[in-house]
DNA sequence: GCCGTTTTCGGCCCGACTGTTTTCAGTCG
């Protein structure tokens, strides 16, 4: 436990109650009790809000989730730094126990015998053990168990467990299902799963498939030269693992009943169990394979009395439950389910929404295509417009236009935009191109350098249409320095938008440290755009 | 431990797959 109150993050206090959470399930705790933690842990580590702040200031947010025992425990962690409770449990529980839930197979139950019958406290406590043959002395467990074992400690040393980003699952989900889509009796395939609902790192991936025959879907899956070990199969559901690669689940649906296992499949698994709370308030159990009735002893109906309902679409399983059909990417938990209820879900943006690229760089400066093979991919696309922004001149590394390179450019986009005006008149423009026409904008990527200065004159810059600014170089100065630079970009009269302004790459690099609260409200009150990504 | 225009007590989401405990508990998603 750190003493310096101050380094204690809202993520920091999730990890402490998922870690408790974890202690109270290894201590045989009531099942309620440890999602009860686990559920706060969630919520604490999503908060908007800076808890240890609000807790010290004495005015906490109310949170869903957090009651008072929890709410009581947190004021101890904001103004003490630590948790007597915490560490009462650490003394009972050997605090490296809980890592042996790691092991694929070991759940809370098998951990508590193993450390029960023989002591063991660690991962290498564990390997030891499992090593010597000593687990099949323990109920329930074999010589098998040990062989799942000692793979499960030589994968997690071997490759621990990280999540991939969107487009590396893009590429993979398009391969798995191009290997599928042949299998006889395969009607469909569909992603689900984070993936569907466009989360920016992915775990595991999931399909669907709607089969007339499972058994052959479900062996080819298996089968796949793709696969480097099969974790389960049967006719409902099957799981492999990619060779170098993740876990992939592929369920079998029922034919013309897909809603639910759409739902169910796609997630999240919290947005899943406020569905089925709703369901449960109404006299229906929720599962992927659709609404059941409930009868007096709180169990679903069987045999004649059974009453299945079930949906061709999603939309008509939300509607069952009285809400509006809710976006994948929406579907989190964070609100969404109230938002529906309200009738106030935003209308997502989407592909048909773009009407061209604010952003762009070409090989003059660090872009990889010509001009006009850029230009006519936009054009195929059926955009009205394209923003061209090459680096400017102190960008170095990225070949940045010294105002010279700027003027010769400006001309070929003159040349450019006059030959698209031609070809509009004339008929023969792209099938795609919008009635209003295309045109080619001049823009730069506008260098805010590290002493804060920009790296045109304000005379160069009034002359292009759309001036996009952004930080690139010094991102280790302090959060001070740091801010007032991206406030001399949003504060020219000359710059549009502020580009990356938090410079984060996602898995590699970091958010700038800005005092977001002053950047946010300099844009707002400038009408300065900011370039959402990152 | 949390929560409540049905409840301040008594509920709390659901099913498939695995292994081994010959009838089901544990794990997982």
């Amino acid at each position: 436990m750190t003493t310096d109150q101050a380094a204690l993050t809202n993520g920091d206090l999730a990890r402490i109650f998922h870690e408790i959470g974890d202690m109270l399930e290894l201590q045989g705790e009531l099942g309620f009790k440890v999602i009860a933690y686990h559920r706060a842990a969630d919520a604490i580590g999503r908060s908007p809000v800076d808890l240890v702040s609000a807790y010290r200031s004495g005015d906490p947010p109310r949170i869903a989730g957090v009651g008072k025992a929890i709410s009581d425990k947190l004021a101890e962690l904001a103004t003490t730094g630590r948790l007597a409770f915490h560490e009462r449990l650490r003394v009972e529980v050997p605090p490296r126990l809980v890592e042996l839930l790691q092991i694929p197979g070991l759940g809370p139950k098998s951990v508590r015998q193993l450390h029960q019958d023989l002591g063991i406290e660690s991962l290498d406590d564990l390997r030891a053990a499992a090593e010597a043959g000593r687990l099949r002395t323990v109920r329930g467990m074999s010589a098998r168990t040990e062989v799942l074992v000692l793979e499960g400690l030589a994968r997690l040393a071997d490759r621990p467990p990280v999540r991939m980003r969107l487009d590396r699952a893009e590429d993979l989900v398009t391969a798995v299902m191009a290997a599928l889509a042949q299998v006889p009796g395969v009607r469909s395939l569909e992603p689900a799963g984070s993936f569907r609902r466009r989360r920016e790192t992915i775990g595991d991936l999931d399909l669907l498939a709607e089969t007339n025959d499972p058994a052959a879907l479900m062996a080819a899956f298996t089968s796949l030269p793709m696969a480097e070990t099969v974790i389960g199969k049967g006719l409902a559901k099957s799981a492999i693992r990619l060779v170098r690669g993740p876990q992939v689940d592929l369920m079998a649906m029922s034919l013309a009943a897909a809603c639910t296992y759409r739902i169910h499949f796609t997630g999240s698994k919290e947005h899943n169990v406020r569905l089925r709370a709703m369901a449960r308030d109404r006299g229906w159990s929720l599962s992927e394979k659709g609404f059941l009735r409930i009868g007096e002893d709180g169990e679903p109906l069987t045999g004649d009395a059974a009453e299945l309902r079930t949906f061709a679409t999603e939309a008509e399983a939300y509607a069952f439950l009285g809400l509006p059909f809710i976006e994948p990417e929406l579907r989190e938990n964070q609100g969404e389910i109230e938002a529906a209820l309200a009738g106030t879900l935003p209308r997502l943006v989407s592909l048909p929404d773009l009407r061209g690229d604010l952003h762009s760089h070409s090989d003059w400066s660090d872009g990889r295509q010509p001009i006009e093979v850029m230009i006519a991919a936009a054009r195929a696309r059926g955009h009205a417009y394209q923003v061209l922004t090459d680096h400017s001149q102190s960008l170095g590394i990225a070949r940045g236009l010294s105002p010279e390179r700027v003027a010769r450019q400006a001309e070929v986009i003159a040349a450019l935009n006059a030959r698209f005006a031609e070809e509009e008149a004339a008929g023969t423009a792209p099938a795609a191109t919008p009635p209003e026409g295309f045109r080619l904008l001049h823009g730069c990527e506008l260098e805010i350098r590290a002493d804060g200065k920009l790296d045109f004159e304000d005379e160069l810059l009034a002359r292009f249409d759309v001036v996009v600014a952004s930080v690139h170089v010094g991102r280790r100065q302090s959060r001070g320095d740091l801010t007032r630079r991206t406030l001399n970009g949003i504060r020219s009269p000359h710059v549009d938008v502020i580009a990356h302004p938090s410079g984060r790459k996602i898995d590699e690099r970091p958010d700038l440290d800005l005092d977001w609260d002053l950047v946010y409200g300099e844009a707002a009150r400038t009408g300065t755009a900011l370039e959402m990504n990152g």
